[in-house]
RNA sequence: GGCGCGGUGGCAGAGUGGCUAUGCAGCGGAUUGCAAAUCCGUGUACACCGGUUCGACUCCGGUCCGUGCCUCCA
């Protein structure tokens, strides 16, 4: 059996991924906040991991995927101001596109998708678990996470105590006994959401809500804790500490095995932000090119690097999709096992999901002559990438040939004016079609259009 | 300032101490009434300067440049 080797960011190197427990792979992965639509660097991130967890589907019996929904927030409060709209309803509403629209980008569902809202007790409990283990206390109805008190803070992210700074959702700064102490959970006014607690009618603080969801869905110590590089700190590191302190565990892998950041998503050479204007929504993008063409473009880089988001950059990713099912088409009648995937396309998708390499292993695949063979080895390759497994001329464009009257009348005409050898004709009805964006492509088999892209 | 990442052919993007991916674009040719697709051929590119080595794009040191995090952020 191939072993699959990924980057531990906790240890800083590329490691052979070893599970706690081989029958059963446990992994977690920071989701969405869901107050506006998902933005193509949300969309790497599902689709990175996605894919990390069909790569461990085909190494392990059984994995389990957890990947949050974080349904309150400081900027779900003030969208819901902002709007007017209540906020149970911006938050189900922005739930459901994410999920339509990541499915748009072939990602299944998460084997488990917790919301934040579902698991206030579990935070409760842990903060309670905290405070008397002497890592956090109250101060007038916050409480705070006491960052001196785990010696091992900063571990993942590489800082050192003096440079730890608030990772707090809001100034609560006269309430710390050091700057560097973040929130765990914080009091409520009456118009915003909040829950009981032993320290008052409030609400969480953002990182405890994924110490709390994590550890109830898949237990301590699991496999494989994801995200953003971005929430390395101060995220990650303080749902370290949180986990790691509420259990007397001073190791910082007593909570997660192994943490995997993707990298960042620029568009057109710039970083994405509101100020710019350059806010790339899957929401869009899904309208305007197929999911998965923007699939492939999310993988055409490996995970770790950064990676240029561009419309020809897309285009480029969907000519190669158009490669793979034009063969595919010419082998529709073939009968094909796509039970292995090939050595190569695994080796490569093995090695830190070296993306990149596994599509040139799969260009390679294409030297071969057609047969059920290949036809299987591609269907297999394309599978645990989540590509290639639709009907070849539905993806070619070929699907309306009897749909159209006007256009199969033209084409007869077309064909009729060949036989006569009045490629005048043949030639004139092909500029009418081009006119209205259709394609005349002349097979073996006759005349096809199809939409020009 | 602290921590980190990166500079590869026109573009994108892997990788390796010696055998110099892959895709897109380009160019030449084949094929096609035309077109598309396809096929064949075509590019020794690895920021700069030193060092190690029989040999470095790949290892080490330095320089320059770009970029991420350090505040909410995937």
């Amino acid at each position: 059996m191939p072993q699959l080797a990924l980057f531990n960011t906790l240890k800083r190197e590329k490691q052979i991924f070893e599970p706690l427990d081989p029958n059963h792979v446990r992994l977690y992965a920071c989701g969405p906040t869901v107050y506006n639509y998902a933005h193509i660097g949300n969309a790497r991130m599902a689709v990175v991991f996605d894919l990390l967890t069909r790569v461990l589907k085909t190494l392990y019996p059984k994995v389990t995927y957890v990947s949050n929904i974080t349904d309150v927030d400081d900027k779900i409060m003030q969208a819901s101001k902002d709007t007017g709209e209540p906020i149970d309803a911006i938050t189900r509403k922005y739930e459901t596109i994410y999920n339509d629209d990541m499915a748009a980008l072939g990602c299944d569902k998460p084997d488990i998708q917790p919301r934040a809202t579902e698991h206030i007790g579990d935070m409760i409990a842990l903060i309670e678990a905290l405070i008397e283990r002497g890592h956090a206390y109250d101060a007038d109805g916050h409480v705070l996470f006491n960052v001196p008190s785990f010696e091992n803070y900063g571990g993942l992210s590489g800082r050192s105590r003096d440079e730890q700074v608030a990772g707090a959702r809001v100034e609560v700064a006269s309430y710390k006994k050091d700057a560097a102490d973040f929130v765990l959970w914080k009091p409520s006014n009456d118009d915003e959401p909040g829950w009981d607690s032993p320290w008052g009618r409030g609400r969480p603080g953002w990182h405890i809500e994924c110490s709390a969801m994590s550890e109830k869905h898949l237990g301590l110590p699991f496999d494989i804790h994801g995200g953003g590089a971005d929430l390395k700190f101060p995220h990650h590191e303080n749902e370290i500490a949180q986990s790691c302190c509420a259990h007397g565990e001073s190791d910082l892998a007593a909570f997660a095995n192994v943490w995997v950041h993707n990298g960042f998503v620029t568009v057109e050479g710039e970083k994405m932000s509101k100020s710019l204007g350059n806010v790339t929504l899957v929401h869009d993008l899904v309208g305007k090119y197929p999911g998965e063409a923007l699939r492939l473009t999310l993988l055409s880089a490996q995970y770790r690097q950064p990676l240029d988001w561009s419309v020809e950059k897309i285009q480029q990713n969907k000519k190669q999709l158009d490669r793979f099912y034009a063969r595919l088409d010419e082998m529709k009648d073939m009968d094909a096992t796509p039970d292995a995937v090939p050595e190569s396309i695994t080796a490569a998708l093995c090695d830190d999901l070296n993306t990149p390499q596994a599509l040139a292993e799969m260009n390679a695949l294409l030297k071969e002559e057609n047969s059920p063979e290949l036809k299987s080895k591609l269907l297999a390759a394309g599978r645990v990438l989540n590509v290639l497994q639709k009907d070849p001329a539905a993806w070619l464009g070929f699907g309306g040939d009897n749909q159209d009257s006007d256009i199969q009348a033209l084409l007869d005409e077309r064909t009729a004016a060949k036989a006569e050898k009045n490629f005048a004709r043949a030639d004139e009805i092909r500029d009418e079609l081009a006119a209205q964006g259709i394609e005349i492509v002349d097979t073996p088999e006759g005349p096809k259009w199809r939409k020009a892209n």
